[in-house]
DNA sequence: GCCGATCTGAGGTACGCACCTCAAAAATGC
DNA sequence: GCATTTTTGAGGTGCGTACCTCAGATCGGC
């Protein structure tokens, strides 16, 4: 049998309140007395049985997720993602609850992260742009004890708690690498898509893709990025007159966004499968379009570590215990038509119970 | 607050008994009265606390995990990242003991097995080759009710309840588009190395990389596969003697092992960088290679995945519960220099609760 | 309408720990 | 050595569930 409490207070020749007050680090215990409990502790192996311990805490983690009311597939996948991590945790006392915000209104995003530390929650996942005003929130609710982690994409001024996401520079190096070896090094051009070049992870992403191409690919030329703004309509413009006048891209990288409307585009123009596209983030128009050949490449994040690891860093967080950090690593994955993952079958709603 | 049993009980009208045969699904309790149990759990969407009720249940997880007592830094690597998510899961009651098996040595490995039940194992995670011996000893596990599942390779005809592991046909597709991109498409010719051409997973490899260059790449030839059995010697010898007599080996293509002696043999003919090497299995000495420019691409499996889906594989096969599949599928993984993850840090043993 | 068989209810104990109170013991200041 | 403060002990309650016992209710068959 494991020991126990009882084991230790035996072991230290104290009481079990003593033990207890060691234990969750209360006051009122000399240097020596902690001392004894401790080497008792460490003598006997023992483990705090965290289940036991939260049980009688009485306590429940809940969690607050900030997304943007955004349509695209990435925004949804990842709603979707974090309900699923949510409802599996909610065996182990643990409570999600997803709120939007309009997507280009810095101020209503404020207002409801205003309204959080009201609502009795432990933490807070946060994906938005990083304003001004965004910063002052953050800062807000943090100076309320609640902790802040940012998802996708960093706000590293704002004193996020921890960010969770992938490193968008090395991201962009790697769509480098393959772009640069798939195309065997040149001659050509590559066209370089974003929607918009003031986004942090743009930036990055698109840094690190020069870095590579200049350092390893001087044959190669990565054509200044052009921006579309999230519309459908610039996108398809932009890129039929890109197209058009030179003759010699062979490769595109979409640094972000727009991929349904990049496919349909080159489609229309016949050059599906003759080009290289590398783009960002596995969603199910992606992978079709992987499947049939439209997309070369695909640089991803798998939204589900991406959720189950926003759990369990609040978690970490509101206990303030410290994280398994290789665990909370999001990986830049690499995803080509032949290791393509099974999709993720969004599972209905289940009585039975998960084992978390 | 969130609904308990006793709330259950008021709400159909029953005694707190009575839903806890229902929910443990103990007889005597009569149809209908099993429907308004359930009816009400339904309407006050009643989750079970599983902290509070493994703890009731008193219950650790115990679990055998059986490798190969192989020094290769594969096994190593896979042998820490199982001792250390055995060692994060210890504060929720489970617990996991390695056990080592002579690797030529079938009937060893039979004789272990023989003994497990025997040891209060609520299951049992295995590596190893599948022999007939294997087979039978899987079947007698099974047959104690002890669930086991095969861990890397897999064990289809042992009927194991679960494997956990990358689709080893898929990582070899993989490998070869990647070699035949990175070749340009050819022409030029392929090495294929493998310690033996009995194992499961390195037969499946071998048949997806031929697959893919011969639809995608007829310009690249693949040479026939050479064994080296495990020995430095062997593969020093092999590979030598090729690359001396084939002058139109651009790539090679490690399917398993002996990455440490490759890189050497390429290193002394001063080949280094200037063929395209793929490999599998992201080692320590690998990752040096990968960054040092000696090895071009790694197809790999993330062993703390790995490690922490076998725990809850088996967890969940203990407690007759489903899976989440998708977060257990083990995925492929490509590693460039570009994308390499940092290290994980072995972390030193703590002291401090981790949540599970 | 009686019998045995089958269901159901009430209540208890236990799991390992958190957290509280009150009083007793020990250390400390003067 | 006394009063004061600090440290410690003993004990209790509750978290949500599992599992056990025993008595009472209900059922089916005849």
């Amino acid at each position: 049998m494991r020991p126990t409490v009882n084991d230790i207070a035996r072991e230290a020749g104290v009481s079990l309140a003593t033990v207890d007050r060691v234990l969750n680090a209360r006051p009122g215990v000399r240097e020596k007395t902690v001392k004894a409990v401790n080497d008792a502790i460490a003598r006997l192996g023992y483990v705090r049985d965290l289940t036991a311990a939260n049980l009688a805490r009485g306590r429940t983690y809940r969690v607050a997720v900030v997304l943007p009311d955004t349509e695209s597939q990435f925004i949804q996948s990842l709603a979707e993602a974090l309900t699923e991590a949510g409802s599996l945790a909610a065996t182990s006392r643990t409570e999600l609850r997803l709120h939007r915000f309009p997507a280009e209104d810095p101020h209503a995003l404020a207002a409801l992260l205003g309204t959080l530390p009201g609502r009795d929650y432990l933490g807070v996942a946060l994906m938005a742009p990083e304003t001004p005003i965004l910063r002052d929130a953050v800062r807000q609710l943090r100076a309320n004890g609640i902790p802040v982690v940012a998802l996708v994409s960093d706000l590293p001024n704002a004193g996020r708690d921890h960010f969770i996401g992938i490193d968008n520079r090395a991201a962009g190096r790697t769509a480098g690498v393959i772009m640069g070896r798939f195309l065997g090094g040149g001659p050509g051009q590559v066209l370089v898509l974003g929607q918009s070049l003031l986004a942090r992870d743009m930036i990055e992403r698109r840094r690190g893709f020069d870095e590579v191409m200049q350092r390893d690919f001087p044959g190669l030329e990565a054509l200044q990025s052009l921006e579309t703004h999230g519309s459908p309509a610039t996108l398809r413009q932009v890129v039929r007159e890109m197209l058009a006048n030179a003759p010699d891209v062979r490769g595109i990288y979409a640094m972000g966004g727009g991929n349904r409307t990049l496919t349909q585009v080159l489609d229309e123009m016949g050059l599906s499968g003759k080009l290289t596209v590398i783009c960002h983030e596995l969603t199910p128009h992606v992978r079709a379009a992987l499947i049939a050949g439209r997309i070369t490449a695909v640089i991803t994040q798998n939204l589900g570590h991406l959720a189950r690891s926003t759990l369990r860093v609040l978690r970490a967080k509101a206990d303030h215990q410290p994280l398994d950090e290789s665990q909370e690593q999001i990986r830049i994955e690499i995803v080509l038509r032949e290791n393509l993952p099974e999709p993720p079958v969004s599972q209905p709603p289940t009585e039975v119970d998960q084992v978390a």
